[in-house]
DNA sequence: ATATCTCGATGTCCCGTAGCTCCACCGTGG
DNA sequence: CCACGGTGGAGCTACGGGACATCGAGATAT
């Protein structure tokens, strides 16, 4: 059996669907069938039990799964150490943030690496569903989110900046005429939102109600933030973003509203408690050291 | 990278010579050198330094050896597991012998076979260089050695057999005419030995010198039994086992000379302190239910 | 109850490449 | 100058993987 079949063996095992995972992996389902038949063949007892709707671990195949998972992260981790070392980096800190976040940061990803060459910062993309359960699995190391936070396991460091925001409409969208919008008139056209299972942290980015009290309707939900900018332009929908999205999508059919009635977000460096490092702890102080950026032009 | 990648990586690491590392694999040079070189260049760096007396690992490969071992062992296990578990075996007791020893233990295994059938041995090759190093390394959980063993990390268990000697010659050898050999005619003789680099048990299988105090010369170092039977058989030395081993090996061109004067070998089972488990205690147990077997015929 | 549809796993045939061998070459220490 | 041992290159083959057809079983409809 090769690393190969491992990792085809463990996202079956998450995924319970051979269709998805041959997606995920980018290979055939056929493919995944007859990896998993020649495994089986081998192990001697089938792994999986598959009724025409539902693939279902058998006792066999989910000790397996819980004996193989770790071993295959640590392999990957080691490869991966080996790989930094031979770059003279001896750690390295995964930052996950929405990528529209990432432009205004660059004084502070040049101040650490110019304060600590040998380890090195990757930014990692955040999704839109649970990025603080991608922050406790371990995905990333630390998260860039928007206040507030109150999570009893997570420490917020660090304000790295506020910004006050802008509403993002299709230049055809009847709101495009004007040069600023309230929060009101998102009473009348949908926005978008990720899947947050976590309604004060929602809020946070945008109240569920306008002031009058009417429902700000999610009409999209979506797994990543250029979702959201395409149902833009569409115009199926209108979504209010940090003013300096405007650097980052700089697309001719969008139209950037300043939203004076709705608070500018602040955004900060989240970790686990329980697994601050060293590398935390030097970003965190080299953000103190920068200061908070205001990003109002 | 795949697992055998890591395979000849582990290889190559611990044999430090590429042509040796291709013997053990069933590869050929060329193939090492290919992949050797392929990890390096998905490192980035050199895993290895050659010059064309020697090979060494570098830091990097250093590391890269200490992460990946258990690793790979960790592999190994999980499979294995799986594989035991289909054929509804829960664990596995490694017993390492000496493959002459085999055969007279039929009625332990058999008995520790029905009185616990979820559980399964597995009879694997000591050999003669360092095998309380094979034990100490994990490649068995029970090593059935000859007394006296006196090890301060390892047990000494029930003793399973105690066993006359007979010295073995070729049948055109000039002691082959005799009925019986004395451990005064070593001194004439070349006899084996393995590389055992532990005095007293050496001694405890075979003194260096016989009663008058000529010494007894060991003429060829071997690693496997066969090894030494074969040159017995070639009439290069002459060699005492225990007597069983006229069982195993009724080999058309060898005599067996009773050694009278020579004190019985005592095998016990033996195993490491820390790693005592409830197998190995049931195998104990049962061993000491059946009693020690005399062999004397 | 039967027929039809749809979803999702799997068998079969086929192709391209990765894994491997063979052989020639070359650097270095005895 | 030889011999040992690592490496480059050409060539073969088996295996990883895709395309497509098929099949079993819920779901839906008449």
């Amino acid at each position: 059996m090769e690393l190969r079949d491992i990792e085809i063996f463990l996202m079956l095992a998450e995924e319970l669907h051979f269709g998805r995972t041959a997606e995920r992996l980018y290979v055939s389902p056929a493919r995944i069938s007859q990896v998993i038949k020649a495994q089986e063949r081998f192990i001697g007892a089938p792994l999986f039990e598959r009724t025409s709707r539902a693939v279902r671990l058998t006792e066999v195949g989910r000790r397996l799964r819980d004996d193989l998972r770790p071993i295959h992260a640590g392999f990957q981790e080691s490869l991966e150490r080996a790989r930094m070392a031979s770059r003279g980096v001896s750690a390295r800190l995964r930052v996950g943030l929405m990528p529209f976040n990432f432009s205004g940061l660059w004084p502070l990803w040049k101040a650490f690496q110019r304060q600590h060459p040998q380890w090195e910062v990757q930014v990692r993309l955040a999704h839109f569903q649970e990025p603080f359960g991608q922050l406790r699995r371990g995905e990333f190391d630390v998260f860039l989110a928007w206040l507030p936070v109150e999570e009893p396991d997570l420490t917020v460091g660090p304000t790295l900046f506020t910004d006050p925001r802008v509403l993002t409409v299709a230049e055809d969208h009847p709101l495009a005429v004007r040069t600023s919008a309230t929060v009101e008139v998102l009473g009348d056209f949908p926005v978008s939102a990720g899947e947050l299972k976590l309604d004060y942290w929602e809020e946070g980015y945008l109240p569920f109600q306008t002031r009058r009290g009417r429902t700000i309707e999610r009409g999209l939900r979506a797994r990543h933030a250029d979702e959201m900018i395409t149902a833009v332009g569409m115009g199926e929908i209108v979504m209010p973003f940090p003013s300096h999205v405007a650097e980052y999508w700089n697309l001719p059919g969008i139209r950037y509203l300043p939203m004076p009635d709705l608070a500018p977000l602040s955004y900060a460096l989240i970790w686990r408690t329980e697994s601050e490092n060293d590398l935390i702890r030097a970003l965190a102080a080299t953000a103190r050291d920068l200061g908070t950026l205001n990003l109002q032009t």
